[in-house]
RNA sequence: GCCGCCGUAGCUCAGUGGUAGAGCGCAUCCUUGGUAAGGCUGAGGUCGGCAGUUCAAUCCUGCCCGGCGGCACCA
């Protein structure tokens, strides 16, 4: 018997596949239906991880599966190739970030073909390549033509650390997504895409996405942040202060709360604070106190409400002679609604915190079902329920959403306000101070102002010979780069030196692989073929990062005619993470897998250093990361068990959309699974006779066995259940075993030989290497890539006779055994005429027989 | 605090309103010309807890406990 040698068979089918182009998508004119399977493009850092495999693993399953359906599958692969690592290699090991990123994608595209994916490589390319970025900046002109780019000052989220502006999205805790630094408060020149505009449209957009976790979707929710209020003017009792003389408008979801107002709130940074503190230094004080705060989430949990009474009174809307104090307030945003309240004590938390600590006023109107309003006070928490307004004049007896509807609509009818709608989502600042990115293709003019660069200029394209040896901005300090004419009167201008952030990049490629060579950015007849996305694979940390950007930039390109799609995503998978145990010395260091040898003692483990038996810490499991030394090297499980039986593992130990555990005893486990199989195929002989398989029992069996695992393996991969479908591969390989080749009447052998050509297409999206070889060794015409997915006949997935459990009173107290489908009554009889469970019910009245058909039977007795 | 996911064998996980499963690990034995290997057999589970619905609950419902994730001074 051969055993089976991955590091030959692998490499043959790959070469075989290549040579065949098996992968390459079919263009529109096929007639076939089309499949666009994705996974979110690697970042070329120059070494694949084992998250890579996962990911690209279970993209590839549901690639090759629509393939053997039949489908036009499209899916190719590139390279998110702009950013800050280039950077940091550039300045720590002085390479050029071109050459080093082009260096990686080499590497790792010698590492991601030896997954044996079905990839289109043909349609190749790297968000860092002249051709593509400079589209990206034909489409962002076409976008700022159309109102959708703008450049204004604002106070902009800078990393001290990275020496860049970040989005408000790239903020996480205060502190910047890559370094980890504490962001900053910066006033700065900044681009910015209007996706606000869309936050309607992205919000409406996600009821549509029913192939979405719920969990993205409901994150996306949260980040676009609707909310429908009103929006109003205070008049000032006493003469205005300068600029303020239409009021002081603020922002509410409770208008139906006007009544229980007990002061107006400013933020800190509100305009008028400003202007209070210009002249009041103890207003100064106070604001720069607020500063002072940090924006960690720590400090802000614990962060103390503090107000400055600024001595200015407002007029209630609704009751001119109606006086409230206006304060400034640390828990006032600036950047929401107008960063500026009305405040109800009894129905906010906040409020009320405030309200108790400074003395103000608070005044119950929203009466709980069942509180007398005679009785009725609030403590040290906000009623924040449902009822009935009361104390409120004209308001009083309404349910809260009637009496939002006519607080909105009388003070819409006095001219003093509007109802709106506010959303969390702010417009994404895309400029970012760097070298290593997409330039901005303008021009700054001393007499015509910042001039698009015209399109038979572009792409505006990087210098060369960038200096990166110091931190900050290389395209800024580049000597002659940045010095050019203007377009429009030809006099001396000055070239943008911001580069766009690169989710930009990130945002259309899928967009530009349906035709990565057009002359356009995006050939409409292509994208209007393949587009949306089918099935989107990727991790779940893009949630509102990658996945909210690309759903806007669609919708803009759409808009802006160059397709007809406006979700890029139609279907979207986010998988877990690859996680592996740590081990640490005594002492605390981390060490890798490779240094621990691990022992079992029962059920228990031990581990030690191997080299020097030093006993070791069994840590936590988390995910692969190298400061916890915890990774193992995609290539050296290659090396030693080939690509299948690490994809095999991979996918079949964890649902997919959770993390899942690398050990080496499982990925062990997958490669006797591979050998195993391949046994099965190599004890068949090449050819077998066709026999009559209806008198042979253990034949039928194998049959059954086969199309029972084929309606699995189909349901679980439509699902993504991948890991469920390997574990039937599993039991249908046991039940294989225990039919072998060895000593087999014919009928068995033609069985057999009928369930292997099924076996063999059913493990080619999860092993396709064995597949191939599997294939040819049973004689299976051409190679399994171009074999269709077997079908199942479902009589043939039942049993014919079925044994069925007989209870009494609910306890399992025997069995017989009923031909499949039989009658309930037929049953019955069945069951009382057998002696075994008679003797069981002696001395028993039957009360009740229940008869599930072909699952059990229960006999109520007592 | 709000929302979501998870809790099944020692470990990682399938599964179903009706007989509790896989891989790994563990134990016994066989093989020693598949050998830094292969095979047979086996032990091991109040299906997180309590209650309800049902003839029947690991599965449905409610409450509770434990773990994980997201959001959170957004008016």
């Amino acid at each position: 018997m051969a055993r089976y040698n991955p590091k030959e068979t692998e490499p043959k089918w790959r070469n075989a596949w290549a040579e065949a182009d098996v992968f390459r998508a079919e263009p529109p004119s096929s007639g076939r239906p089309k499949y666009y399977a994705l996974e979110m493009f690697p970042y070329p850092s120059g070494r694949l991880h084992m998250g890579h495999v996962r990911n690209y693993a279970l993209g590839d399953v549901k690639a090759r599966y629509m393939k053997a359906k039949g489908f036009n599958v499209l899916h190719p692969m590139g390279w998110d190739a702009f950013g800050l690592p280039a950077e940091n290699a550039a300045m720590e090991r002085g390479v050029d970030p071109r050459a080093w990123t082009y260096d990686n994608i080499a590497k790792m595209r010698t590492e991601l073909k030896q997954l044996g994916l079905s990839i289109d490589w043909s349609r190749e390319f790297a968000t860092c390549d002249e051709a593509y970025y400079g589209q990206q900046q034909a489409w962002f002109l076409d976008l700022w033509k159309r109102g959708l780019v703008y450049r204004r000052e604002g106070v902009v989220n800078w990393d001290p650390v990275d020496q860049t502006v970040l989005a408000n999205e790239q903020v996480v805790d205060g502190r910047g997504w890559r370094s980890g630094a504490v962001v900053e408060k910066r006033k700065l020149n900044q681009w910015f895409l209007r996706i606000t505009d869309y936050a309607d449209d992205l919000l409406e957009g996600l009821k549509t996405l029913d192939r979405w976790p719920d969990k993205v979707r409901t994150m996306q929710e949260n980040w676009i942040g609707r909310s429908k209020g009103l929006r109003f003017s205070f008049p000032f009792s006493d003469p205005a202060p300068a600029g303020f003389e239409g009021g002081l408008e603020v922002y509410t979801t409770r208008p139906d709360t006007l009544f229980g107002a007990s002061f107006a709130g400013i933020a800190p940074d509100h305009p008028l604070a400003e202007q209070i503190a210009a002249a009041d230094p103890k207003a100064a004080a106070f604001i720069a106190e607020c500063r002072r705060g940090g924006a960690s989430e720590a400090e802000i949990e614990t962060a103390e409400k503090i107000g400055y009474d600024t001595g200015l009174t407002v007029a209630h809307p609704f009751d001119p002679d109606w006086k409230l104090p206006v304060w400034i307030a640390n828990f006032i945003l600036m950047d929401y609604g107008t960063g500026a309240i009305f405040a109800c004590p009894a129905h906010d938390q906040r409020d009320l915190d405030f309200a108790r600590k400074y003395g103000l006023p608070v005044t119950p109107v929203v009466l709980p079902p069942g509180e007398d309003a005679s009785s009725f006070q609030v403590g040290a928490e906000a009623y924040v329920g449902p009822g009935r307004i009361f104390n409120s004049r004209f308001l009083d007896g309404l349910d809260i959403e009637a009496a939002k509807a006519e607080a909105i609509s009388r003070i819409e009818a006095q001219g003093a306000g509007k109802g709106a709608t506010v959303f969390r989502l702010r417009d994404w600042g895309v400029a970012r101070q760097r070298g290593w990115g997409c330039p901005i293709p303008v021009v700054h003019c001393e007499t015509c102002g910042v001039v698009a660069v015209p399109k038979d200029q572009l792409p505006v394209a990087l210098p060369l010979d960038l200096d990166f040896s110091k931190p900050g901005n290389a395209l800024d300090r580049h000597p002659t780069w940045k010095t050019t004419t203007c377009p429009t009167c030809a006099g001396p201008a000055r070239r943008e030196t911001d580069t766009l952030d690169t989710f930009v990049d990130s945002s259309w490629y899928f967009a530009r692989f349906t035709d990565p060579t057009s002359p356009e950015p995006i050939n409409r007849e292509a994208a209007d073929y393949w587009m949306p996305v089918d099935q989107y694979v990727g991790g779940v940390e893009h949630a509102v990062l990658h996945l909210l950007y690309s759903r806007f930039i669609t919708r803009a390109l759409s808009d802006a005619g160059m397709l007809s799609a406006k979700e890029p995503f139609i279907g979207l998978f986010t998988q877990g993470m690859v996680t592996h145990e740590t081990y640490r010395r005594q002492s605390g260091e981390w060490l890798e897998p490779g240094e621990v040898e691990i022992t079992a003692e029962g059920n228990s483990r031990r581990a030690v250093i191997v080299e020097t038996g030093e006993p070791v810490m069994i840590g936590d499991v988390e995910k692969m990361s190298k400061s916890k030394k915890n990774t193992v090297a995609p290539e050296e499980i290659f090396d030693v068990y080939g690509v299948d039986a690490a994809r095999l593992f991979v996918l079949s130990d964890s649902p997919p959309e959770r993390d899942t555990q690398w050990t080496t005893g499982g990925v062990a486990g997958a490669w006797r699974f591979v050998n195993r199989v391949w046994d099965e195929f190599d004890s068949q002989p090449a050819t077998v006779a066709a026999a009559d398989i209806a008198g042979d029992e253990a034949a039928k069996a194998v049959q059954r066995a086969v199309h029972r695992l084929i309606k699995a393996m189909t349901e679980a991969i439509e699902t993504f259940r991948f890991n469920s479908g390997i574990a039937r591969l599993y039991e249908f390989l046991n039940t294989l075993k225990e039919h072998k080749a060895e000593g087999a009447s014919p009928a068995l052998l033609a069985a057999r030989a009928e369930a292997l050509s099924a076996f063999a297409r059913l493990i080619s999206p999860f092993t396709p290497h064995l597949a191939e070889e599997c294939w040819a060794r049973v004689g299976g015409s051409g190679m399994v890539v171009h074999a269709p997915w077997p079908d199942f006949d479902v009589a043939l997935t039942e049993d014919a006779v079925r044994i069925l459990p007989v209870q009494v009173n609910g306890k399992r107290r025997g069995e017989i055994s009923a031909p499949a489908g039989a009658e309930p009554a037929d049953v019955e009889k069945l069951v009382l005429d057998d002696p075994e469970i008679t003797r069981r019910l002696e001395g028993l009245t039957i009360r009740k027989v229940i008869v599930v058909k072909d699952r059990i039977v229960n006999i109520v007795a007592a």
